[in-house]
DNA sequence: CTAAGATGCAACCGTTCGGTTGCACAGGAT
DNA sequence: ATCCTGTGCAACCGAACGGTTGCATCTTAG
């Protein structure tokens, strides 16, 4: 039903540079300097990057003094998972736990 | 680790018309036609979105006399949900679930 | 045979995307 | 006060995207 989230989270989720972004702060907060250290691509890409991610709520920044870190929120991955879930029931046994398994409360 | 299926997945499932006729398809078998008729898209746009999701292994095709028909296979959504749930756990208890289940047999 | 419906191919268009570069601004360290 | 270092803003570029239109082709229904 509700779609924006759904359209945020596999639209950022659908570059492998952004992929990359997110496996880095899967292991730990980061700012952009250090993300684009870790990357072939400038900061500035990076920081496109994170706010696309922003955008779709899986991640989070916090202003510490002169420099901006970010942290991973996978919790957007529900919506995504859902839909997919929602979408398949019935075509994969897998999927119709799946659902069952994200209808269980954090 | 193999990146291609899950950019194919994602980038796929990115695009709000493609997820309508993933919608669509999961209701049913349809050709290009018939789903244009449902969708304020034209037949060509359809087209275009079934070789998209053709490619993500998320339909497949056969061919029908003058038609073609189109079948849903909702098989490569584990391969972008394994991403999120190796990506994301540690994090969330129901993507450690979730990956556990993943790794059951079909 | 012929007409109608379905697909395929190709060109075109405006917008978005991923990425770059250049420069200005802000905050810490010394 | 000054020099780094990290951010932010904006312009720019080429490629890909989503979509359209027009036309050709193939196949079945009558």
């Amino acid at each position: 039903m509700t779609d924006w989230p759904v359209d945020a989270v596999f639209s950022a989720l659908s570059d492998p540079t952004r992929r990359s972004v997110m496996r880095l702060l899967s292991e730990g907060d980061a700012n952009a300097t250090e993300i684009a250290d870790q990357l072939p691509v400038s900061r500035q890409a990076v920081t496109k990057h994170l706010w696309a991610l922003s955008e779709a709520g899986l991640v989070t920044s916090e202003r510490d003094g002169r420099e901006k870190r970010y942290h991973f929120t996978p919790a957007p991955f529900r919506d995504a998972m859902s839909w997919m879930a929602e979408v398949g029931a019935g075509w994969d046994h897998r999927l119709d736990a799946l659902q069952r398994l994200l209808q269980t409360r954090p």
